[in-house]
DNA sequence: CTGAAAGCGCTTACAG
DNA sequence: CTGAAAGCGCTTACAG
């Protein structure tokens, strides 16, 4: 565990130099650059990040506000956090978890311990009062998922009013006419109003009404028997369904079953395609659904990126764990933060990805059936 | 952002003394005692973890490392990490979560940046060049699995062997004499021993003996497919089966349908129990599954304890952000580690909790059947 | 291009 | 019970 104080020493110079080296943060000359990197070679030098973040006031981690007391993440979350902690470790930053309640109190002790330089937050409602206490607190954030009133939000989502279009585009494409779509039910939750059910339904309402498509929309309990449940509902709302949207991954088996239950066969008779979901969920049921895969890994690439330029924003030149933070996917603006300002106001929306497996077919009728 | 030496002044004390009350490492007369602690109220006074960490010496931080490539990893996994982060918290401490190979040089790096107190190793293999790395740097860290020669390594692990009991107590006690197993295959990976399946198909095999039934196991590929192979797969090794234990999330829906594919129906014919699962998971089928659940909650908040139980042990009374370290489950032994010492070594085996649903129920010619 | 020095905000022997 | 002071290992104006 050697110091700057022996590197320097060994190398003849002064620790002000051998920090230069380490950093990046001034020219240095070639042999004096030299004799620094060997005596660091020798010592086997590494930084420690304590002393830099106290003597710099930059810590370099950054802390992901998840819901503690969330019972419904699943594989998506999983990905965005591991994904966020990958892209954080090449940009030279480290991850940390930070469980939070609804709470702003929550928040607040973020900036106290001065241990994060900036946040991301998940799972951001339509009303968040996080993120108003971000906002307040001046603290650098990214939001994952995304406010209704975001003007002034940074923000990194899935774009589930395209996915939508994806999966009618897909049906229509099929024949289908009559469409179905399938909700988590709020009503009995404290969760005033959840982005995404609410932006599909309202992008699915606009969508088919502009398509001129009949349909009828349901929500849904959890599990096999919410989906089930669903089905004989929808099959109820609207009984010459021939396609379905279902975002709802632990009801899309009952939803099957309950299908079949009403005589109805997938995907001869009906076609169904899971929203916001991943091929391997997809391929779990039989038959495997057709899927619009969550961009979850992007989304947390994205958001990572995304802070960390901000925070980089108005630093000299970085050092060795730059790595380049060029992002490159989805619609929206990338904001890289020009070397003065405090970098734009980036807000991306990611397109999930369309996933044809064995749910969705020609609607009957239409194209080769007997 | 008040400094500890402005609250020093506005109380009229030396800001070792502040030091002392913030941390309750001293005692302090009652009359300063209050004095500091008005003004550290009136100045919003908040400690710096990060000055506290340099000095000391102690970050209070500690990695969780994960498998940044692994894609198998799944709901478990996500409590794992939620609960872990979430006890940490709750102890004062910090969980960054640290991005890995299989590689001893993943591990290096944990110890080079002297950012973590501590580590907490996910995914442990039955050979795991990760905990020897661990081991031979000296850094202290909870396995969570364990190697095969782990007798010198402090682990908490889910309880195989124990699970595999109570499913054929269950599906004993209801009658059934012939079992399958179906484990997920290994011989395409990379892993050479997966440490769950290994344990869990031992288990299997000595307790079927024991109990004089008959038996035979099966692997299996991903998603419904794979369980829909193995169903056949099983049923011609093994025809007369009645009961089936699977370890495999993702392919148990097509293990259901696999099964009524060769004429068995479930639970009439034939009863699943699905290991080291979840009840969430087994209500996605149809019928719901019976379910050995995994206790990935109890494991992150079991490893974070035992982690900080011995990272605080030999430092003076703790402050504020003690909370109590005491755990409570499984067999093993619970080390809270003497003031002196380095506390004893911690092993423990965590059960699964037995839920029955709808997959499983008496045995053909058992009980009340037609 | 390089160095001397102050300072980041704490903790912790060491005295008293 | 309390204080003065050294020191944790860096970064960063400020000079030269």
């Amino acid at each position: 565990m050697a110091t700057m104080r022996e590197v320097a020493a060994r190398a003849g110079v002064s620790i002000a130099t051998v920090s230069f080296v380490v950093n990046g943060s001034r020219s240095v000359s070639p042999t004096t650059h030299q004799r620094v990197t060997d005596a660091m070679a020798e010592l086997g030098y590494t930084n420690n990040v304590v002393a830099r973040a106290l003597a710099s006031k930059r810590t370099r981690i950054v802390a992901l506000l998840f819901p503690a007391l969330e019972e419904r993440l699943g594989g998506i979350a999983l990905r965005m956090f591991m994904s966020a902690a990958t892209r954080a470790s090449e940009l030279g930053y480290h991850l940390v978890l930070w469980p939070s309640g609804e709470t702003e109190r929550d928040v607040r002790d973020l900036v106290s311990g001065r241990l994060v330089d900036g946040v991301l937050v998940m799972e951001v409602q339509l009303h968040d009062s996080r993120v108003e206490a971000l906002l307040e607190l001046g603290l650098p954030f990214v939001s994952m998922g995304r406010t209704s009133q975001n003007d002034r939000v940074p923000f990194v989502d899935m774009d589930f009013e395209e996915a939508v279009e994806q999966a009618l585009d897909h049906l229509e494409s099929l024949g289908h006419q009559s469409i179905g779509l399938v909700l988590e039910d709020f009503s009995a939750s404290p969760i005033v109003g959840y982005g995404p059910a609410a932006r599909t339904e309202e992008a699915f309402r606009r969508s088919v009404a502009r398509r001129g498509l009949r349909s009828a929309s349901v929500t849904c309990g959890p599990s096999s028997a919410g989906g089930r449940r669903a089905a004989h509902d929808l099959v109820a709302a609207l009984p010459d369904v021939t396609g379905v949207l279902i975002m709802k991954d632990d009801a899309t088996g009952g939803l099957l079953s309950g299908l079949a239950g009403t005589g109805r066969h997938v995907p001869d008779d009906v076609s169904v395609v899971s929203l916001a979901s991943s091929t391997a969920n997809g391929a779990a049921t039989e038959p495997t659904l057709t899927t619009l895969d969550a961009p979850g890994v992007e989304m947390g690439r994205l958001a990572v990126e995304s802070l960390v330029a901000r925070l980089d924003a108005g630093v000299g030149a970085g050092g060795e764990a730059a790595g380049g933070a060029g992002a490159g996917a989805g619609a929206g603006a990338g904001g890289e933060g020009g070397p003065g300002g405090e970098g734009e106001l980036t807000q991306v929306l990611l397109p999930c990805v369309l996933h044809v497996a064995g749910s969705s077919g020609p609607a009957p009728g239409v194209g080769a059936r007997g």
